[in-house]
DNA sequence: ATAATACTAGACCGGTCGGTCAAGTCAAGT
DNA sequence: ACTTGACTTGACCGACCGGTCTAGTATTAT
């Protein structure tokens, strides 16, 4: 559906091509040739834009992370939301595109940077840190979220920080699950229980 | 530390080797010759014993499933243990292997299942039925723990089933996202928190 | 002693990998 | 008209991939 568009400039092309075949299987599996081939552009071309594999791939988390926080993020964690309404939002939103993903590829591709920390983070240090930081930034939407809840007396105090940690740390956990069953439908299932997670300010 | 010990049978040496570098980096990333190197084995040895690199990969999954089992699962699930006791046992475990894996590595290898489920998923259906079947044990382990303790009047009656399996993907978030960090210490932080997590029976 | 079997040795195979490069095409700037 | 520089083409490179194969060496059974 990326080729049917060949409207679009090469390197997004090449980009979104990446991406899409990063996603569904992974970063060794995915050949330089493959992506060329799919994007309709020739290996020369691709290497005019991009220096190497690595680079491509350092650009691809980047573009997913701009589509990220402005797409379904930015939506789920609505600031005219109730706070606790914004988890149930959510996990609806990553069980929607994971649904509408294996429809497509007919199986779950999970988490795009779930998967290449696994796969990168003892291979490459910056790679790593750079999945690391949009992890980080995931995080504060539900610290926020979580600090204006008990801000408002919703939530009882706690150590914010560290239970929105616990909160992504579960959200990709869940996903990690639901990818192993090839079944979207555990997100749903066991998602609204990050609601219950909770960890005690220290003192 | 694997060479040292040639005493060992060859295949067992292989599949040790291979164990540990699959842990430490990936699937895709660790090739036969480097295995066999490793390991002080010719090429023809391996292809004796194991008759494809996808073949071995099923070995160590197995392999190591029982050592988990029998190792450090079984200790920590400990039935003499009140139930929750050995959830933090559990945790504990984790952490502690970590942190000994970190020290031989330098980094932090994550967990074997989680990093081959997600690298193999989407590939592999029949390796993904493994990986999952190996959840579903450890699952199991969480459950029959909640039972227990719901049966004793420790903790409230609940879905526990559910909530086993959103302990495993806490549990597998958690390694995740301190691979993603490079430092064992987040699973002793956010670790506690998996006595939280709760999913009440349906009806 | 001999035959059969288990295992080892390592050269070799076609294919693919990430990456390079020389030779272009083409549109804009002068 | 001509130059410049962005972009494309596709052949090509050495390295390495998983896997095969033949020739050999131990070990064991008879």
């Amino acid at each position: 559906m990326l080729n049917m568009t060949p409207d679009i400039d090469t390197r997004t092309r090449i980009l979104l091509t990446a991406r899409e075949m990063f996603h569904g299987r992974s970063y060794a599996d995915v050949g330089i040739q493959e992506i060329c081939d799919a994007a309709k552009v020739q290996k020369g071309s691709f290497y005019h834009f991009f220096p190497s594999k690595r680079e491509l791939a350092m650009a691809v988390i980047d573009n997913m992370a701009e589509d990220w926080a402005y797409g379904f993020v930015a939506e789920a964690f609505d600031p005219d939301l109730p706070p606790v309404v914004r988890l149930d939002y959510m996990i609806d939103a990553a069980y929607y595109w994971q649904v509408a993903a294996s429809d497509m590829e007919g199986r779950m591709p999970g988490c795009l940077f779930g998967n290449l920390a696994l796969e990168m983070s003892t291979r490459d240090d910056v790679m790593r840190a750079k999945l690391n930081a949009v992890f980080n930034k995931a995080m504060d939407k539900f610290r926020v979220t979580l600090d204006e809840a008990v801000q408002n007396g919703t939530l009882a105090a706690m150590d914010t920080e560290a239970t929105a940690t616990a909160m992504l740390a579960y959200l990709e956990g869940i996903i990690l699950l639901a990818k192993t069953r090839n079944d979207p439908k555990v997100i749903l299932h066991l998602g609204p229980a990050i609601k219950t997670l909770r960890i005690e300010l220290s003192h």
